[in-house]
RNA sequence: UCCGCGAUAGCUCAAUCGGCAGAGCGAGCGGCUGUUAACCGCUUGGUUGGACGUUCAAGUCGUCCUCGCGGAGCCA
């Protein structure tokens, strides 16, 4: 029995025999010449079969072999430029582990994108969603990495919850022993718990929105890292974010060159994506917007779609849009002192058109002031009696954000869609498979 | 929730004025010693999303329903 090899390292193999274990992911039939292509997950290389030379029970189950069949295959590795990936299996011994008993639905032709989501558990195995799922992959490992390696301490929060964070947005109910609970939103205010107690720390986990929402840049479920700290400001928060922001981009075009070529990205636009970003006001945001869109825009709104695009346009890095009016923010943002109506918020919008990316800023420590806002918002003030405590034993100033994961990836991998971003996308009325 | 578009073979689509429902891909069989979404020949393919209606005749026109796609609002 010879070594088993991952596709990834095949190259270190070169003029040794080993087994590839995995799938047939297609196959060309030249006669007395078989090319299996064979994908175990990380990576395909061609399998190459002479009638000539090949075993015969080899050779003639590689002829009838139906596509994503799973398979042993063993033979000699050899540099040859005319296979892609410029390494090829010779093979000579070859099993199947199981011959696909029907036709395999994914052809290497196009689909329709109902179709292709209907079978994502099959969708999954071809070749530009293993780009984009590695992609996701590394960007969760760099905004970690980031985040271990400037201080803060990973500490999750519940993902079962007692009420609403912002009152707003529609929550999925569900059932916590009788009791009404809801699946969390964010992670913001034991995220506030939490950085009283650790002063630098994150969560990382998925959210949920009930939000009747049918865009390219929603789903149900999906996946935020929050950071929260101690004595952070609004300045401090808009360093942080586009520190980590510009390692994700430097990370990615590093590790996942072949990935981003899959996918044709234009990676001279990444390549721009480093600190400092550019920041506006909510005031000279809406300037922008009554200027070159809408000449009504009414000082209070918040921007839509299009008027998001509008200002991303103007700059070549995500540009942070800072000082929002407070009445459009959650009632926990800290109102600016010398001018009450806007508050130390800010959102990180991403170019080319893909929007709001991180929304964050510096959290009220004003006791009196949050008591307040909880009427003015009515809300009931006992579910977020522990969240008052925090202003009560040792208040600080503090901030912190909240990055989409999924639409960072649709942005870094230049996506129409963010339901390609995440292995199984939970959409208004899709739950299969 | 609102606006727009759509549903025809396993998939992607075509079908002129309302007049015999088609092609490519896939699959099956055969051929080919360098294929890369191969190529060549043959074969296989249908409750035209559902219900009702108009008509000599409906994939095509009308009403209702279901589902999908795109966008808006809202948000990350």
């Amino acid at each position: 029995m010879s070594d088993i090899a991952l596709v990834e390292n095949i190259g270190e193999y070169e003029g040794k025999t080993v087994t590839v274990q995995g799938w047939v992911a297609d196959k060309t039939d030249k006669g007395k010449l078989q090319f299996l292509r064979v994908r175990d997950g990380t990576g395909v290389i061609q399998a190459t079969l002479f009638q000539k030379t090949a075993p015969v029970e080899a050779f003639e189950l590689a002829k009838r072999i139906p596509q994503e069949s799973s398979v042993r295959v063993t033979g000699e590795v050899r540099k040859e430029p005319r296979a892609p990936g410029g390494f090829e299996l010779s093979v000579t011994d070859m099993q199947a582990v199981q011959l696909a008993r029907d036709e395999y639905p994914i052809t290497p032709k196009e689909h329709g994108i109902e179709f292709l989501m209907h079978n994502r558990h099959l969708w999954l195995r071809s070749s530009r969603q293993h780009a984009i799922l590695r992609i996701r992959a590394t960007i969760i490992k760099a905004i970690r990495d980031y985040l271990d390696n400037n201080g803060f301490m990973l500490l999750d929060t519940p993902i079962l919850t007692p009420a609403a964070v912002e009152g707003t947005t529609t929550l999925f109910q569900t059932d916590f022993y009788g009791e009404p609970a809801f699946l969390t939103q964010s992670g913001q205010l034991y995220n506030e718990a939490n950085a009283m107690a650790f002063g630098k720390v994150y969560c990382f986990g998925p959210t949920f929105r009930a939000e009747k929402s049918k865009t390219r840049r929603h789903l149900s479920e999906f996946w935020m890292v929050e950071p929260e700290w101690a004595f952070g400001t609004l300045d401090d928060y808009m360093r942080v974010a586009e520190g980590m922001v510009s390692y994700i981009a430097q990370t990615v075009l590093e590790l996942r060159k072949t990935e981003l070529q899959v996918l044709e990205r234009d990676t001279s636009l990444l390549e721009k994506v480093a600190a400092p970003f550019p920041r506006i006001s909510y005031d000279d945001a809406v300037k922008i917007i009554r200027e070159k869109g809408d000449p009504n825009f009414k000082w209070g709104d918040d921007f839509g779609a299009p008027d998001e695009t509008l200002i991303s346009e103007q700059f070549d890095r995500p540009v942070f849009v800072h000082h929002y009016p407070t009445e459009m923010k959650a009632f926990y943002m800290a109102p600016d002192p010398d001018r009450p109506e806007v508050c130390l918020s800010a959102d990180l919008l991403a170019p080319e058109g893909y929007g709001e990316i991180i929304g964050g800023g510096q959290r009220s420590a004003d006791l009196e002031y949050l008591e307040a806002q909880l009427v003015k918002h009515n809300l009931p003030r006992e579910p977020y009696e522990w969240y008052l405590d925090l202003r009560k034993y040792g208040s600080v100033p503090h901030c912190g954000f909240g990055l989409g994961i999924e639409r960072t990836v649709a942005w870094i991998c230049k996506l129409d869609h963010v339901r390609e971003t995440i292995p199984f996308a939970r959409m208004m009325d899709k739950m299969y498979p």
